[in-house]
RNA sequence: GCGCCUUUAGCUCAGCUGGUUAGAGCGUGCGAUUCACAUUCGCAAGGUCGUAGGUUCGAUUCCUACAAGGCGCACCA
């Protein structure tokens, strides 16, 4: 007798939470629990959402490319592990829960001091991940939950620290006294990948510091300028050639003594402004480095961290915001006419990337990375030259392809990793201080006296361990031997510097290891007219809404096919519905089937076929192996497109529709073999759409007696297993 | 400034290593539908494959230049 329930339309709200449910108590998302030998690992380790808040159409996308490929080489009979877990995001979700509190309570975090104030991030923190770790559950996601990590929960801060003091023992990691990135907004350092530049207008003055001063220099910064120390030009301009080496007292520059020495030095165009530059060491990259060849003072700081001038600018601005100082400055030299030209341009400001604040820069002491130094352990090789080779002899693989390029050019350019940061949420650097002595460990000292630095880790420093902390590095596990390195990191090629390349180095470095052999870099998704998702426009689509709305497997459906990767990629409503209406097909072919196969046994050795029907058993075969081999390279877009195309478009609207004829010609061999073709079919139809589509084709598996007493679709063997 | 990507039907995109009449989905038009389908099915219209050269027996596919759009990095005095 036919289940009631096809005689309605497939209904994704009441099946997929209940079939979810299914699964994961079945235990199989956790490789041990699988049934047979598996021998071979397969991994992926979850990119780990940030507990900022909920999940978008970005991870909806990386979840369903993931779960793709993990149901699929489970049911290739793999021993497969995917690792979810959550980051802590230390200074995006201290942002927002310092928004927060300064909305509901007029109060910052100072005002509840460190302890309460973590007490509070912790509480969002633990929401936040609720909130996810649902919502992943949502998407069909089977990943083992068992083995769920945190960035910031105990282990990972053992992992974390182990690290940390390894690295400091090989000298990798150091204290230095640089100019560093400074986010006045976020009250922290940030790295150099943490900038992002916006192009605005700004005016570049071009003036003398003094009516006898020699040189006439440009600026968009008059206000800096109050801590110059020198001016550089090329050493073979030779409208400046005859001052090199000279030094010049400015007796009061806006109340101010200058002493200017001037130097050659080649990093200096002589086409941009007047071919001079006035060096202010303590507020600019490029004077600072300038600075350090000709052995200027380094420290005359005039801008503070709080973006106010100092004692040093005089005490006609001491305490004054930079935009005030900047009009001042400019008055006085419009005042005392030695200002020669102001002319409109456009300049990138930097900006950090958390908080939008106008990144300042500032010498500091802080924690760094150092990428260019040799390590024994690793024959020499430098964390740059490791991260290099691990791409450059395809040991690593990235998909697409050309993001190689991309990768090798920033790997050129980068400098040391900036680690340390003055916010609290995030891990703690494991170092201590006693007077003038450091001590670098995994707990404090025991004696009394020593103080832990106050400053918290870059976050991705940690994430940067993701693929062996999550398995218990620093412990000899058995995770670890066996899971290690995964198999294929999947995540959006705007991570590929943050996270990606800090795991190679990391893993590289730590372990000798890469942590992955395949990277597949997915787009972003966007609206129907190509715009980003944003709060601000309104204009996203919540993947939970989705699958209210149309059912996950429509949802994933519509963001696999049409999307190649590396390619951003466009989703719209109506393009889900359409996969809507494809479940619900499936729902149909079903009941055909079963309706017109009441009587018959499905037999999986017939061979039997009629003439008509050999054909199609070989059409179909070729699909499935076509499709296989498009899983196997990566080509999800294409195979769920084939299969989608195959059942729709092949199985219902033809084959179906000539049984109907058959049947009713009441010619007993072709009945037969119409009828094992369909059932057989639909079974096929169910098992290569099962990673794509999971929910309804397991729900139609466990509706159908003579499948469901097989088990759970879920892992089935996948057909044709030699390809 | 250095580099990457994109440009194929009205829209969104496929087209793997060059080879017969260039594909899909959506949309559009016409027709059918109490017979698995809160619909579905059939048929049809619609493309000088960004522009200009080149390689080749043959190029949407390879090379060069250009144009438009997007993006990354650096500089930004």
């Amino acid at each position: 007798m036919i289940d009631p329930k096809f005689l309605k339309p497939y209904s994704p709200q009441e099946a997929e939470p209940r079939v979810y449910k299914l699964w994961e108590d079945s235990g199989y998302f956790n490789p041990d629990n699988l049934p047979g030998k598996r021998e071979k690992p397969y991994t992926i380790m979850m990119p780990p959402p940030n507990v900022t808040g909920i999940l978008h159409m970005g991870h909806a996308l990386m979840l369903t490319l993931e779960d793709i490929l993990i149901r699929y080489k489970r049911m290739r009979g793999f021993k497969t592990l995917w690792l979810p877990g959550t980051d802590h995001a230390a200074i995006a979700t201290q942002s927002r829960v310092e928004k927060d509190i300064y909305k509901a309570e007029n109060k910052n975090r100072h005002d509840l001091g460190r302890e309460e104030f973590l007490k509070r991030v912790e509480k969002f923190a633990k929401e936040s991940h609720d909130t996810i770790a649902s919502q992943i559950r949502i998407m069909g996601a089977s990943c083992d939950w068992s083995r769920e990590a945190f960035t910031l929960d105990e282990k990972r801060n053992l992992a974390v620290r182990a690290m940390f003091k390894k690295m400091y023992e090989d000298g990798l990691i150091y204290r230095g006294h640089r100019i560093v990135n400074w986010d006045p907004k976020g009250q922290t350092t940030i790295s150099d990948d943490e900038i992002v530049y916006e192009e605005r207008k700004g005016i570049l003055h071009t003036f003398k510091y003094s009516k006898d001063f020699p040189i006439s220099i440009a600026t968009t910064r008059p206000e800096t300028k109050l801590g110059d120390v020198g001016v550089a030009v090329h050493p073979d301009d030779e409208r400046y050639t005859k001052y090199i080496g000279k030094t010049f007292e400015v007796k009061d520059f806006a109340g101010v003594n200058l002493s200017i020495k001037i130097v050659g030095d080649k990093e200096v165009d002589p086409k941009f402004g007047t071919g001079a530059v006035g060096l202010t060491p303590a507020h600019s990259h490029t004077d600072w480095d300038i600075a350090v060849r000709h052995n200027l003072p380094k420290d005359k700081i005039v801008i503070n961290e709080y973006g106010k001038m100092t004692e040093n600018a005089g005490t006609q601005f001491v305490g004054k915001k930079i935009a005030e100082a900047r009009e001042l400055v400019v008055d006085w030299l419009k005042e005392q006419g030695l200002l020669e030209k102001e002319e409109e341009i456009s300049q990138n400001i930097a900006t950090a990337e958390r908080t939008g604040g106008i990144v300042e820069p500032l010498p500091k002491l802080q924690w760094f990375i150092d990428v260019n130094k040799p390590i024994v352990e690793r024959e020499g090789k430098t964390l740059k030259e490791i991260m290099h080779r691990a791409v450059a002899n395809k040991e690593i693989k990235i998909l697409p392809e050309h993001f190689e390029k991309t990768y090798f050019h920033w790997i050129e350019n980068l400098r040391d990793w900036c680690i340390s940061r003055q916010i609290w949420y995030g891990h703690r650097i494991p170092v201590w201080y006693k007077d003038t002595q450091i001590f670098v460990g995994l707990e404090a000292p025991t004696e009394t006296g020593w103080e832990q630095d106050p400053d918290t880790l870059d976050t991705w420093f940690s994430s940067g361990l993701w693929t062996f902390s999550t398995l218990g590095w620093p412990e000899k596990t058995q995770d670890m031997s066996l899971y290690h390195p995964t198999d294929v990191l999947e995540t959006g090629y705007e991570i590929l510097f943050f996270w990606v390349a800090r795991m190679i180095l990391m893993s590289g470095y730590a372990l000798g290891q890469i942590p992955f052999h395949t990277i597949y870099l997915h787009g972003t998704v966007r609206d129907a007219k190509g715009r980003k998702m944003s709060k601000s426009l309104g204009n996203g689509i919540d993947p939970i809404d989705v699958a209210k709305k149309f059912g996950t497997d429509a949802g994933r459906m519509a963001l696999i096919i049409g999307n190649t990767p590396g390619t951003d990629t466009k989703i719209s409503e109506d393009k889900i519905r359409g996969y809507k209406n494809f479940a619900n097909k499936i729902w149909n072919i079903t009941r055909f089937i079963i309706e017109n196969t009441p009587d018959t046994e499905y037999s999986p050795d017939f061979t039997e076929w009629c003439e008509s029907d050999k054909k199609l058993v070989t059409e179909r075969d070729n699909l499935i192996a076509e499709s296989t081999k498009d899983v196997e390279e990566y080509r999800l877009y294409m195979a769920a497109e084939k299969l989608y195309h195959y059942s729709w478009h092949s199985f219902a609207d033809i084959i179906i529709e000539d049984s109907k004829t058959v049947f009713k010609s009441g010619n007993e061999k072709d009945v037969m073999s119409r009828k094992q073709f369909l059932l057989q079919t639909l079974r096929l139809t169910l098992i290569t759409l099962h990673p794509f589509m999971p929910f309804v084709t397991e729900e139609i598996w466990q509706t159908i007696p003579t499948l469901k007493s097989k088990g759970l679709l879920m892992i089935e063997q996948w057909p044709y297993s030699k390809i």
